[in-house]
DNA sequence: GTGGTCTAGACCACC
DNA sequence: GTGGTCTAGACCACA
């Protein structure tokens, strides 16, 4: 699996980091169960520092996503995250609705937004 | 119109403001030509420093929501923000995507996730 | 002569107007001698203040571009504006640099640059 | 690459600051790529409070002369800054009008400007 | 150490 | 009175 970082981006490398392993994960590309590089091989491959691979794995543990033994090393939650529960629901809500009021501002009906969540949730799915 | 700050979220209050002033406009509590508060009164209205107010004014004005204006102050653009374009469309799809990528993770059904999207969309339109 | 202000302009508003008259004597539109309406009318009827039109002419008094009688009132200076001077070359030239030096960062060709500024002298010169 | 201000002047500082760095670009005493002092630096050297340093650097950073790196700090847009469009050309002539318009009054011949201006274009081209 | 955010207090130009 | 600019000093997130 390949990490893309845009390092001029406003958004935290680690934050971009966890975001892709999670999309990793959505898609498929990471199974339930594979292990992740160490924090120090990861931070080799894609050229950052240990510590802000290290956050965005304390991140990934935190949010269920990923398990780190002693041993077996870092690997794919085998469960699978936590089912979504209602204070993620409320976050969720909660995140979305400024990018939908700046949408209705400027007049991005209902219909194309759904849209967009449809692409993107198809791209999840994966016809891959 | 009434504007809620958490000061204790770790989103900067400069654009929790924004955001709610967009809010405010998507919903009709901010009519376009209406005026907005100086950024001093605006300030000590909500007991913050109206540097922070400034900036989160200058961000509207350069997402076109409001305007500078020389005699009547500050005022809610009258023609409306920009119509959503490419680029909008774009940024929307990219943050949209994580949120997205999570929920799927965690077993959030496309379906409920388009009535979220719905019930925003409500919102803003507004039975108000 | 019709005088366009635009009150959401960084521009301040007295300069505006300073400007328009200038270019309205640069283009003819107000001959040598011809008379400017008082302070107080032209505050009537652009509706702005008696002392942003105030500072205005006093700016172009100070240019030597209008002269201010206590019983003729306010005329446009029978002799013309003063001949460019050495002060008044050096400022050109400094104040144009910023645009030049952004134009060629962006590419823009001397060519075009010098096209524009045809443009505008012919503006000016009228086929009024 | 040396700043010099004019704290006299009414331009302000952080405008001044931006102006001298984009001429440090046309010139090529800025290389693309290049890395800029960090905002404490800068501030440091020429005298100014940082957060002057910064509002100049945000502005150069919107233009797209410079991009802030996660890692590398503040460099040069190693792409250059966006190509001249329409807006820009708009804005350009929006700008000259005034001063062509006023050295048109004054009797400085087209031939005359149009030096100036070949002149400042020499000098960013540069036998340097 | 960096940039980003926030506060506080000051002066000025403009209207 | 307004917004715009500048300073000073503080804390925090990030790398």
């Amino acid at each position: 699996m390949i990490i893309q970082l845009d390092f001029e981006s406003e958004k935290p490398i680690y934050q971009q980091l966890t975001e892709q392993i999670i999309e990793g994960i959505a898609k498929g590309d990471l199974q339930c169960g594979e292990s992740l590089p160490s924090v120090r091989s990861m931070a080799a491959d894609i050229g950052i520092n240990l510590h802000t691979v290290n956050k965005s794995y304390q991140q990934l543990k935190a949010g269920g996503y990923i398990v780190i033994h002693r041993r077996k090393g870092v690997v794919v939650n085998p469960e699978g995250p936590p089912a979504t529960d209602h204070a993620f629901r409320e976050n969720l809500q909660e995140s979305l609705r400024p990018y939908i009021a700046e949408s209705f501002c400027r007049g991005l009906s209902q219909e194309e937004f759904q849209q967009f969540v449809s692409s993107i949730y198809r791209d999840m799915k994966g016809e891959d």
